[in-house]
DNA sequence: GATGAATGAGGATTCATTCAT
DNA sequence: TATGAATGAATCCTCATTCAT
């Protein structure tokens, strides 16, 4: 797992230097780690700060607590989520290659980076309003992309917030069964993607 | 929420006097209200024998540790939801209208305990055994009525475990959005389940 | 120092059983010594328990928290000190005499009780609440005694307040330098109170 | 509250520049006030750094502790409490009128500076000698005074020790009581003063 | 079976002080 | 001198679990 970029403008206390900066850094990559291998009730602190490096103390140069730290990765990683499927598609495509693609995005992401997907699951428990917002953020971004189908003609006229949630529902639930559960031999991203962008677009009925 | 029957079945500490049953009974149904209300961490075992009205000590008599009532409960409660569906189709019905009824009883049933749906999700961090075996029940029994449907000549021959994660996941966000987040005045579950079974069955291309 | 009783209705988890009453009266005099020794921010509960013979948390078993015992203790010994003064006049005695041997029956208590005068002067800065309480309890009653002492013609008519105050910060000052503070060969706390009676009966002046 | 001048030969680090001057005198300014409202354990070195507009590493230029800044303040306020005292009584008067102004100056002098009177009082638990010390130094000053008064033939020949201490708790709880815990309309100063030396000059006795 | 007191490992957090720049 | 990041000892408090009655 690389190192991916914070959004700095959500945390509190901003490094001043760069040393500061760097210590930062270290303290998100291994927390993200901890947090992904021991969830975060079994997470401490001080595992956090001995995987980065740094003594005790210094985590809270840079966190209020680690609720904070928790919330600064979740929404971090939400936006890395959503960046993951944005970055699938880059060139113009049809609505229903558009999903395919942004699907089949997701699930190599999140295969790549099993952590995020619990971390961010954990945060229903952890912190609610940080999953509320991740997953309701999605789920406007997917409705957005059904309205400029629809716009486009190439899906239906009357589609509908709860269009979004299902389809998010379907691709979330695939990430978990084959990206992060999926064992070796079994369907690849691309065939899962396929395979539900062939239920998104006729549907299951002969 | 009245006192759902437990699978007594699950638990090592069964009780041989009537008493002793009682005393079971108010502890789990105390425990489904605390581990509901608070989550699993912050869930207490003296919150649970204090709503149970015994002593703390009690609790040791009927169960081995925390972590063994919520596992019962989670069993329990995995039971109930298939119930539900299950309740929710008995006169013979195409398969189509099947998973509109199955789907339209989750939601109802959801509504009603919004604990359970909680408790479930837990499980994913509390004992992931449960979480998954939970959800790979359920797929089989989609995959079941896939198959039925498949068979019976209404749905496409080459369904596969796929589509019944898709299928499930779908389902279980129209849940959390509409059951577990919704607000009066919102989609009903009738509608939901309306607009689910349609993209179901013909999916969403123009 | 003995074993003081303690006013039991100050605490808010009394105890059940005779067992309990014994680890709770441990405790208490367990942190009238460490507090006493080591004052309130030095303390430890960890200090406390050591003493007290019993585990860790077997404290939180009877206080919330260490201000809580803080508190309990001032109050306690808050009683204790007046008593200490009711218990000096037994017999009935002009209002003179009685000032006097309230006096005097203070220092012996302050000498013999060193770390009470501590604590509640601690009491001002962990706690000013119960500070204020005992010092205004212990004004409250000497302007009884002064109004008591008026009516009965021993002493002026218009005595307000401001003389009980007065009367009070003398005697306390003079239990700070001869019963704390005050080394063997010193004034006797007979003398010390002989003089300050002489002051109060008829002033400094020539 | 107007910046006090400081008995800079208390500190063992005194600045040589002036922008090293202007920096010290802002830190004592602003441990005054942190003392003062939140006191000695609650403040914090980075509290005071932060009222005082500098780097927290900046305190350890000056003051080689925390201990040290507190008695450095102690002992400068303790020169401000006699000060006061001392500058209310510039004429020549009689010994009587001159503790009924000094009584005042300091009942004034508490009240416009409430947090001298809780750092001073707090010295007590943080720094046990400057507290003593400063006490002793009072009482020192007044039984100077009562022995003028009785070789000016105003007071009783045989003045003691006991009776510096005795007027002095009587001030001291009487500023306590009127100029810190006082509220509007209650006695003035000047009433405060008057009734005390009454009090001093004849006793209470009818 | 029931009770409630006792246990103690465990972890988050604070903050005075040091240090590199 | 000034800065602010780094350090880590210290301690309160929680709570699952055990145990004596």
């Amino acid at each position: 797992m690389e190192s991916r970029k914070i959004a700095l403008d959500e945390l509190e206390k901003r490094p001043r230097t760069e040393r500061g900066r760097r210590t930062l850094r270290k303290l998100l990559d291994a927390a993200t780690i901890e947090f992904g291998e021991r969830g975060f009730h079994e997470a401490s602190i001080s595992g956090i700060t001995r995987r980065a490096g740094v003594a005790l103390g210094s985590f809270y140069t840079y966190f209020d607590s680690k609720d904070a730290i928790f919330r600064a990765l979740v929404a971090d990683m939400s936006e890395s989520v959503k960046q993951a499927a944005r970055e699938a598609v880059e060139e113009p495509m049809t609505a229903l290659d558009f999903e395919r693609a942004a699907l089949k995005g997701f699930l190599d992401f999140a295969a790549e980076h099993k952590e995020i997907y619990r971390i961010i699951d954990e945060a229903e428990f952890v912190d609610p309003q940080s999953y509320r917002k991740h997953y309701e953020g999605i789920a406007t971004l997917i409705q957005e992309r059904l309205k400029a189908g629809s716009e486009a003609g190439e899906f239906k006229a009357d589609l509908h917030e709860v269009h979004a949630w299902a389809l998010m529902g379907m691709n979330v639930f695939l990430g978990l069964r084959y990206a992060i559960w999926g064992e070796d031999g079994e369907w690849s991203s691309t065939e899962v993607a396929q395979a539900a962008n062939d239920l998104l677009a006729r549907g299951l009925a002969k």
